[in-house]
DNA sequence: AAACAATACTTTATCGCTAACGTAGTTTGC
DNA sequence: GCAAACTACGTTAGCGATAAAGTATTGTTT
């Protein structure tokens, strides 16, 4: 059987509470016997039960993360940034998936709100806020990640999507494209931005948008490959086909690459193509696919420390950290633009690990959270 | 304020265990007052505090995790199918990290512990087996995963690594290549099975490995593309470079093959490369690669079947699940080899989505697991 | 009709821990 | 030198649920 507290004090001829000061440092304890309590705990092993500690005090330490799928690499590292900040600061994580289905996502939820999380944070794909109802009046704090609820005031971490789309649609008008298309997500917020960006570049430049050259996403489900695949043959089957690709994410975009090439087309010269998410193996493709970076570590790192904000210092005015889209330039739109290399020369310009370092480039949109985000992100384990 | 079964009760003017039993479905209560139950906590929206239902009853219907890392698209892959396991049978999932680093394991592990998850899923990261001490003597089941400890009488979900090996350098020697290289993963059995797999198919040919053809994976931390690109670079400095290389994964093949086409080498015909995992993205690189397909996602799925039988059952003989690896031949080992596409008669042939319908042609390697996995695999939700 | 049993609840005792006071003994202030 | 303040520890009451045992009430058996 695991040992107790009460099992310490017995053995230390203290009472229980004594034992607890001892433990958590509680001020209200002479130096003397908090060494002699934690000497015991350690011979003896001891670990506190996370969760009788969590039934009593009311706070629990852990997070629940709520994502569409685990598998995208989006959210894949967006969790391990997240995770790698909680386990610095103590904190676990509960993590849970919706399968891009509103339905599973609300029951996702209540049930990690059931377990007592400290925090929510949470990847919805609900298409209507409706549907987020419920949420809310818990009252358990929580933050929207990477897909925002426009008039939902509550605390927000993700990418500023209408740029990402000005970024991707603009690189291709300044390389020269003319008839470009547009393949785009689901009806979330991303899906939404990204779209209104591009079109908003091509306004811009008084440029019009071919008839059918802006592809809603058909399925929410398949925001992947397949998706852009038939996108693509959607796309190739008109009369002049368009000269460059925007796609809503790189999955996306290596349907449509793939698509392409099998139509005999060669990339980037007969058509390019840009997506967004700068994936880790974004750059090992066929066709190096030219990106959007979102920072997703450094998207993770806000999270976790804007989550940790929100329960030392309780309830609080909702902060939006929005981070700076970044274009990446690879042969997919601009013929030998790819000239990365893996020599360690090369390596630091990564974007993949320059959030680790801090990334003076960046740009964030924010109320007061940056200030407090970059004071803490010095934090090491503190033991 | 969340409503309590003790509101409930005090609501109905029954008492506190009534309700409790209600919400159950314990048989001791009449229907009548048992809907009359339910339908007040359907009207007050109801959910039973799991923190406090875990402490009582000793079980939480949580699961812990501990991967290597969740970026790593085995563990996502992995993780994502166990989810989905665990969520048709109301369990949570708590996950953790040890970013490849031993103490950082043994610290997650203690504190998923803690947390009182009902079993512990481990991709273990120590490289001996002393460090793996202290997970045995508690009384919580687990199941290693993906990494063995041969000395441990302990459940194992994983893939036959040694036939792994045999089969990807049986595929390089069949189809004609004379100098096989080797670049190995980390000390684990993974890495050390598939070595041993190398080996063994060159000695069963009497071939001799050339020296220096079987590189040892310099750090652990690393094995990614860096690792392999490092690796490849060492073997091509050699006076006569091999004409194919067994990779540990996908991500070291990737690096390996990105250091040979720098060096101006045409893949498949100077050097043909074979990598294990069968990453998603892997039909999509530069040269598609050949490579071990591991079923990850049943992986995931026995390993959450398997701990469902151990919770409900209790303690009970070690079962070791291991299943086949199936080679995926692509351009990267045999020329023109790659006729993927996208279009919709080709998509029942991708190995990632095989599993979620049953795979006839999969062998495995049982006790008893097996058959019980499988009648549990009809399994839906339960509502 | 006495004895037994089944049904449908209720009571009591934890689970392991913490929050909030309570209380001796010691120190400090003037 | 006596009260106020402080120090270090102890007591009491939960947190929200469950397990196990107890008690009316009704039905069954012989």
């Amino acid at each position: 059987m695991a040992v107790r507290l009460k099992d310490i004090a017995r053995d230390l001829g203290v009472s229980l509470m004594t034992v607890s000061k001892a433990l958590r440092g509680a001020g209200d304890i002479s130096e003397k016997t908090r060494q002699r309590v934690l000497k015991r705990m350690a011979e003896l092993n001891y670990r506190p039960n996370l969760l009788a500690r969590g039934l009593a005090s009311g706070r629990t330490s852990i997070v629940g993360l709520v994502v569409p799928d685990l598998l995208h690499p989006f959210f894949a590292e967006f969790a391990k940034a997240l995770n790698g900040v909680l386990r610095r600061h103590h904190y676990g994580l509960i993590l849970a998936s919706s399968e891009e289905d509103p339905e599973i996502e609300q029951e996702e939820i209540r049930t990690v709100l059931a377990r007592g999380v400290d925090v929510l944070l949470i990847a919805s794909c609900q298409t209507a806020l409706r549907g987020f109802y419920g949420v809310e009046d818990q009252r358990t704090p929580f933050i929207l990640v990477d897909r925002n609820f426009p008039h939902l005031r509550a605390s927000f971490v993700g990418t500023d999507d209408y740029r990402a789309g000005l970024l991707a649609t603009g690189h291709l008008l300044t390389t020269g494209r003319r008839r470009i298309a547009h393949i785009a997500g689901p009806e979330l917020s991303p899906g939404i931005d990204r779209a209104r960006g591009y079109r908003a570049a091509l306004a811009e430049r008084r440029r019009e948008i071919p008839r059918g050259f802006l592809i809603a996403n058909p399925r929410v489900e398949e925001a992947g490959e397949t998706a852009g695949y038939r996108a693509m043959r959607q796309l190739l089957r008109r009369k002049t086909p368009p000269d460059a690709v925007f796609c809503y994410n790189d999955l996306t975009a290596i349907g449509a690459m793939q698509a392409a090439i099998e139509a005999g087309l060669t990339i980037p010269r007969d058509i390019a193509f840009v997506g967004c998410g700068n994936v880790r193996y974004s750059r090992y493709l066929r066709i190096p696919l030219s990106s959007i970076d979102q920072s997703t570590g450094q998207l993770g790192e806000h999270a976790g420390l804007l989550a940790m904000d929100l329960m030392r210092e309780g309830p609080q005015a909702p902060q939006q950290i929005c981070l700076e889209p970044r274009l990446v330039v690879r042969e997919s739109s601009v013929p030998g633009a790819s000239d990365e290399g893996l020599g360690q020369a090369r390596q630091n310009r990564d974007p993949h690990k320059k959030y680790a370092k801090g990334n003076p480039e960046m740009t964030v949109r924010q109320d007061r959270a940056q200030h407090r985000a970059s004071r803490d992100s010095q934090y090491t384990r503190s033991e």
